[in-house]
DNA sequence: TGTACATCAGTGAACGCGCGTTCACTGATGTAC
DNA sequence: TGTACATCAGTGAACGCGCGTTCACTGATGTAC
């Protein structure tokens, strides 16, 4: 009886899961639409195809749902970021941040997102200890690139600097006045390279 | 007959910029209690001890008060800046980012309306406009100290980097989790004097 | 000086809207005996 | 195999709230003759 259960009750939860899946997909449909703080929850049922209120049988509130579509995010960007590495790829600061540069470019309804939660941070408990967890991570990437076999104190900061240059870069000058979009890219990938060649002769030299 | 009437209209001019400045006053009085976004227009009123329709006589909409307030905080700042200037303080890149910082860490509330601004840009022609020439005038500011004697392209954006980079800080590491306030500004100054110095030597040297 | 009129600050009450969320219910599927 | 019961996905309609904004009005002050 044990085990047939648990198969019974495990497809159960996987079902769940995927019909979750359902519904964040949607939301970050609408995302790629329109800035995440206009979209209803009444646009997202609509976009999945559902009721309103069967929302809420999968999430208690629409911020958890937000914060899932963030956090699903963040893995994607991690995973994509360890797979290049192991590949050999992305050897120097430069090349890794020009691709976390356009990943949020590409996906500027994250960009936003990880914005306005670290502008707001007026999360409830358990969701802040997820987004926290979720950026931490991110960080180490940088550390972990930059500090090649001796991570130290200095190499840490020089990580939160370019961290925090990159998302400044994003934020500066995503409205750049009288630019094409594809101007706005190469001029804040110029400036990323700036930045990323500046620190890490600095961090060589001395 | 002409001059007279002119001292008259004068006066009312003058009035009624004074009278819209105890509304801006009021909402700056909010701001700082709590976020900007969250200021409604009743709250307003009440602070400013009028009734909210009051407002309307001298704001068409809500937008325009907190692009209002918004640009007078940035006269505030560029004054500030081009005081210390001129009276040979702030010679150096990293004193000016230091003051650039703290400046807007005390005023959070400034911050918080700039990055929303940058990240929304929804806004209608003039007000847009307004703004655009605020974020100019800042960023004129980095050039002119980085530049000297002789502005060129790649003084611009070292300019451009810098700025750039010290909004990233106060957008990263604003909620850093665990830490005190006091903590958190340091920690933000190291990496700000940190950066500044990277773009300075580096501006020199190539 | 007195009178008729224009201007404008200021107001309380109401409008209309969109939102997140809840409620009571239906119907299908699985479970126990 | 049949029956009574439990579970749970899914739903349409409604609730309640807060918001920005508008409206019709009052009363004070300035203007023209």
């Amino acid at each position: 009886m044990a085990p047939k259960r648990k198969t019974f009750a495990t497809l159960r939860k996987e079902e769940r899961k995927a019909r979750q899946g359902i519904i964040v997909d949607a939301a970050e449909r609408l995302f790629g639409r329109k800035p995440f703080e206009q979209v209803s929850m009444r646009e997202i049922a609509q976009e999945a195809g559902i009721a309103v209120s069967s929302i809420y049988r999968y999430f208690p509130d629409q911020q958890s749902l937000f914060v899932e579509a963030f956090v699903l995010g963040t893995q994607e960007i991690i995973a994509r970021v360890d797979q290049r590495i192991a590949s050999g790829q992305l050897s120097n600061l430069s090349d890794f941040s020009l691709m976390y540069l356009d990943f949020l470019i590409e996906h500027d309804h994250y960009f936003r997102m990880m914005t306005h939660f670290m502008l707001d941070g007026q999360l409830s408990g358990p969701l802040l200890e997820k987004l926290n967890q979720a950026t931490r991570s991110i960080l180490e990437q940088f550390d972990r690139l930059m500090a090649g076999d001796s991570p130290s104190e200095r190499t840490r900061q020089h990580a939160h600097a370019m961290f925090a240059s990159l998302n400044g870069i994003l934020i500066s000058f995503r409205n750049y006045p009288g630019r094409k979009p594809a101007e706005v890219r190469s001029h804040m990938e110029k400036l990323a390279r700036l930045i990323a060649s500046m620190c890490e002769s600095h961090h060589r030299l001395t």
